[in-house]
DNA sequence: CTGAAAGCGCTTACAG
DNA sequence: CTGAAAGCGCTTACAG
């Protein structure tokens, strides 16, 4: 069933039907009624792909997330940024295309996709500090926004959590409980959110005017695995308050700091970042901080649509704020 | 940059072009040389909804996922059958498209997705016994594959974790330990997964002639909150092992035990199924049932492919065995 | 308000 | 082995 078809079926011309279709105003309300009558009858849907070369706009956008780096398997937020993306596309009548890029084929694929037509915009997700994809679509003319942080100064549009402002709540919330002997478990600095939380905890220290001490700060990989092995050579150290830039490695400090005969948080203050779901069970459960993943899905649709109708548009940046969630595992400072 | 000047940069027709892009062997070695060399030089990369509308084929396919009933949000196991579905398609050259299905706009959009010629087929992902959205495409002539149970007797094509002989193994596995006061905390049994794993439990006791009772048998909702009032239920029946029918539960079931002064496995032990990450976290290690996940997403792309090259092949219906990780979480039963 | 016609960029019998 | 031509199913100036 095609618009010719339909056309004959209500006596009209194909271009009057198409005008039906698109709601063109230009169609007299008697035509109207008649086609639309035909076209619930037939059940007709218009062939997409004929449209999209007509038009030259598919209204699918693609979500490409780098795998093997970002690791999709331990990050439980995936699902949720996968869902904002989704449910921002569906209202704005958007398909969405899933591609999971793999860091060995990227240029080809990345290429094709780019120049296929099959797609009028791209976001993409990468925790890298400079991702090569990233640095690929900035030299073609596609549309796209980054779910993550370009480098400073650069102009490309993206939206992001403000993980600096939030791990600097963090730390804050652990200062006013008078602590000042507060170290951090990092994450990798080849990502931008591991760069922004450690600066957060830096802003926050400079802020209560505490001297950063270097044997406080190590670096884990965001894995619990690592957390408990960074806490490890932490506890030589005697902290009073731990900062974890993930939930799953102050899950790791956790299991490490009651190994040592240690109690979180009579002993030790714990923080973590992302609330995942897994820390309200823990005992005690976690202070975090939550981010907001389903409103960063829905501001990059917006974002990805906006350039898309208008491609000469300034690039648009948007920090999204963070909540830190208090719970049990942080305790006055004992001096 | 499209066909026709990439022929004239070649000195060919369009058709000869054509050709070589799709390697038809009916043209010459030193043609398809020079046209190659055009093609390369200019980066010219074949409008696909051009070739689409041409072909009567888009090469992509649909990933649907209904949600709200599958709760993407505390499913662990989401992301990995989504990176096994999209790692096959890559693998065959075809995209696959997200659509996270809402149940209340359905029966609509399932049907624009049917019938736009956007797609070559569909992977539908429902742990509902009988999905509506299942319903739907049956009576349709989409190529389609079930991730999921469909009724018995159905001649749908389906991809599934043979979640019974899987909860049979565990079960069997206490049983060998010399447990037979064994509860179950079962599954909504309005899910497929619930109903086979629930069946897997009884078949187990029935191999070894041990009745079945009742007030050892509760439902919970898959959550580690509902394993944990299941197990509540289940403390004053003084059960020697529990088979909890998710991983998260049997979390919840773990904390209710604890809760109780108990300890796993010296009073109770205790087997989970999904094998999500965090099972090794827990004190003891959980002992569980690993489910192929991405294998589960590679062969329902396979299924889909044949049944799209071959509309009229009889469907296809594969079960995928699980594996039984033993941890610490179980012990032999004291009588 | 409506229709005839050109065009979007491919593929593929058909003829040679 | 190659090319001219028709066709895939839409949209959209253009003319009326």
């Amino acid at each position: 069933m095609n618009l010719e078809q339909i056309a004959k079926l209500s006596g009209v011309s194909r271009s009057t039907v198409s005008r039906v279709i698109n709601n063109d105003p230009n169609v007299s309300a008697f035509t109207r009624q008649s086609v639309l009558h035909v076209v619930n009858l037939a059940h007709y849907v218009p062939n997409a792909t004929a449209r999209s070369l007509a038009v030259g706009r598919t209204h699918v956008i693609a979500l490409v997330v780098p795998i093997g780096v970002s690791t999709i398997f331990t990050d439980p937020n995936f699902c949720t940024l996968v869902q904002g993306v989704s449910n921002a596309c569906s209202a704005h009548g958007r398909t969405v295309m899933l591609w999971l890029a793999d860091p060995d084929h990227e240029g080809d694929q990345i290429h094709q996709l780019m120049y296929s037509h099959l797609i009028d915009g791209v976001i993409i997700a990468s925790p890298l500090v400079n991702d090569a994809l990233v640095q690929i679509l900035s030299h073609g003319n596609l549309p796209f926004v980054l779910v993550g942080r370009p480098p400073a100064g650069s102009s490309i549009s993206y939206v992001d959590i403000d993980h600096g402002r939030g791990a600097h709540d963090a730390v804050r919330h652990l200062l006013r409980q008078g602590h000042r002997r507060i170290a951090t478990i990092a994450g990798p600095q080849t990502m931008s959110t591991g760069v922004e939380r450690l600066a957060g905890y830096h802003g926050a220290l400079r802020e209560y005017e505490v001297r950063i001490d270097p044997t406080l700060i190590v670096d884990g990989g965001f894995t619990e695995a690592e957390g408990y092995w960074a806490m490890q050579q932490l506890l030589p150290q005697r902290p009073g308050a731990v900062f974890a830039a993930s939930d799953l490695m102050a899950l790791g400090a956790l299991r490490a700091i009651r190994d040592a005969g240690l109690r979180v948080p009579q002993d030790i203050s714990l923080v973590g970042f992302d609330d995942i779901p897994l820390v309200t069970l823990t005992d005690p459960a976690l202070t975090t901080v939550r981010q907001p993943l389903h409103g960063v899905g829905r501001v990059a649709v917006d974002t990805l649509i906006e350039l898309i109708d208008h491609p000469h548009s300034a690039p648009r940046q948007t920090l999204l704020p963070t909540e830190l969630v208090v719970r049990s595992s942080c305790g006055e400072a004992i001096h």
